[in-house]
RNA sequence: GGCGACAUAGCCAAGUGGUAAGGCAUGGGUCUGCAAAACCCUGAUUCCCCGGUUCAAAUCCGGGUGUCGCCUCCA
């Protein structure tokens, strides 16, 4: 399978650290708010991702971090943790806040169909480890106390800027507004381990360490918490793009330092989604959530197909134009493929071409667009029905659409189906006695609630939309 | 200012040197009391621009332009 690397910046041939295991990790959420669909879309091209490689055989162990402590907002004075201000906003304690949103997150991950990761860890619950490593790195000279807090020296590094040909020269401290330089730092590019001395008014969550009562920073949470549960030789790390420089940089750094040898082979970061305005943020205030989505009537599965009918290394632009393209085109796939049938033998011999080249598309650095025209080329294939199932089946072991179980649109059932028939059969009365006005009224009424009526050669059929 | 990604029809998008896939929309047709659904037909002399290499370029090279991201809050 060929993936990008965006350490190398350039397709590569993936080969796992053990034969036949792979080691993924995947920044996880911070949890103070709601996530939005731009968040998700990285999500669910990290399911694809782990999707694909199961389906190729591979044994994937994938750990996610949850972050509810040490997010900070701003590296300088100002700002405040994002958890703490989370709760503030709401009225309640950082961690009753942290589980409401982890839970909100799941939830949006099993309506989109994103498997839950092996093993998920919040960043609370692993303090232990983040002491015991940054305690490794001061002792190994690759950290320093300043200021009441310590930091990782990124001078004792022979390079820092492993994405790109970046130097610390050009480093600009402070492009944003909020961003002051820490004076505590020896270099630009240093970043903090362990804060003792919150600079926010009431930082709820604190730990006892070596050295003094505190929290986390935030990079070191991942960086422990992948080699705690994935051992020290990691295959697969995923991300937003955003978050290549600094966190993933600092992860690297970190990680090799602690361990003394390279970490992670494969950096897989997915690009963000933008509306009109520019990326999707929670900053700008206000943001698309997968219940906003529901509520204006769409399934979410149509925006995982949103997401798939582009590549993971583009910049997508979501509207509401392109979504509903794509709504009506997940309806009429799933329309046509839940009108196929059970019958026919399965030919696997006349199958394979077709798995042969779903296989090709996604073993491509993931081709998601060219994979669904696979799909459209199985529909059209000189195929029976039950060999037609069957692909498709294989197909959504990978793309995750419920293209089977006609998309789990079962939203709202528009009332009993005896209820529904009577209206069906007074339809039907009103057809045969030439009255239209009443015959189109019920059919009105019944696309209200979602129920499509269909007159065939074979009489009147229905089903819910 | 530095680093990086992207640019193909109304929209989404494939394509990695051999003469522009697929989907949605549009228009036309079959069917229908009218619809809906379904099915059939229908689109780019051209791939952001300008040069170059080549028998051959959307694809390679050079130079521009535009959009987006990162540069210590973000997926």
């Amino acid at each position: 399978m060929q993936l990008y690397n965006t350490l190398g910046q350039t397709k590569q041939e993936f080969i796992p650290y053990e034969q036949g295991k792979v080691k993924m990790y995947t920044c996880g959420p911070t949890v103070y708010h709601y996530a939005h669909i731009g968040n998700l879309r990285t999500y669910i091209m990290e399911d694809i991702l782990e999707k694909q490689l199961r389906f190729l055989g591979y044994d994937v162990t994938r750990a996610m971090n949850i972050t509810d402590v040490g997010h900070l907002s701003s590296d300088g004075d100002t700002g405040e943790d994002k958890m703490l201000s989370g709760a503030k906003r709401e009225h309640k304690t950082v961690l009753e806040i942290a589980k409401f949103y982890t839970d909100a997150f799941f939830d949006d991950c099993k309506k989109l169909n994103i498997k839950k990761p092996d093993i998920i860890e919040p960043a609370t619950g692993c303090i232990d480890s983040f002491i015991e490593m940054i305690d490794e790195l001061l002792k190994k000279g690759y950290a320093y106390q300043a200021g009441g807090n310590v930091y990782f020296d990124t001078s004792r590094l022979e390079s820092y800027y492993v994405f790109g040909n970046q130097s610390e020269e050009d480093l600009a401290v402070g492009v944003r507004d909020s961003v002051e330089e820490d004076g505590n730092k020896r270099n630009k590019a240093d970043f903090v381990l362990w804060f003792t001395k919150s600079k926010f008014d009431d930082q709820e969550l604190k730990w006892e360490s070596p050295w003094g009562y505190g929290y986390p920073g935030w990079h070191i949470e991942c960086s422990a918490i992948s080699i705690k549960n994935l051992g020290e030789h990691l295959d697969i790390h995923c991300g937003g793009i955003d978050n290549a420089f600094p966190h993933h940089t600092n992860e690297i750094a970190q990680s090799e330092a602690y361990l003394g040898h390279p970490w992670c082979k494969y950096w897989f970061h997915v690009l963000h989604l933008n509306d009109a305005r520019g990326k999707m943020s929670k900053s700008k205030g206000d943001f698309l959530t997968v219940s906003l989505l529901e509520e204006k009537g769409y399934n979410p599965l149509v925006y995982r197909m949103f997401c798939l009918q582009s590549h993971y290394r583009k910049p997508l632009t979501f509207s509401f134009e392109s979504l509903d393209n794509v709504a009506k085109a997940y309806a009429k796939l799933v329309g046509r493929i839940s009108a196929l049938s059970d019958s026919g033998d399965i030919d696997e011999e006349k199958c394979r071409p077709y798995l042969d080249a779903f296989n090709e598309a996604m073993s491509n650095d993931l081709n998601t667009a060219q994979a669904i025209t696979s799909l459209y080329d199985v529909l059209k294939a000189d195929l029976n029905d039950a060999e037609k199932r069957y692909l498709i089946g294989e197909f959504d072991k990978v793309l995750s659409l419920s293209l089977l179980d006609g998309g789990n649109s079962a939203q709202s059932d528009g009332g009993d189906d005896a209820e529904i028939e009577e209206l069906i059969a007074k339809r039907a009365q009103a057809r045969k006695e030439k009255d239209w006005a009443t015959a189109d009224a019920i059919r009105n009424e019944l696309n209200a609630r979602n129920i499509v009526i269909e007159d065939t050669p074979e009489g009147i059929k229905w089903r819910r939309a």
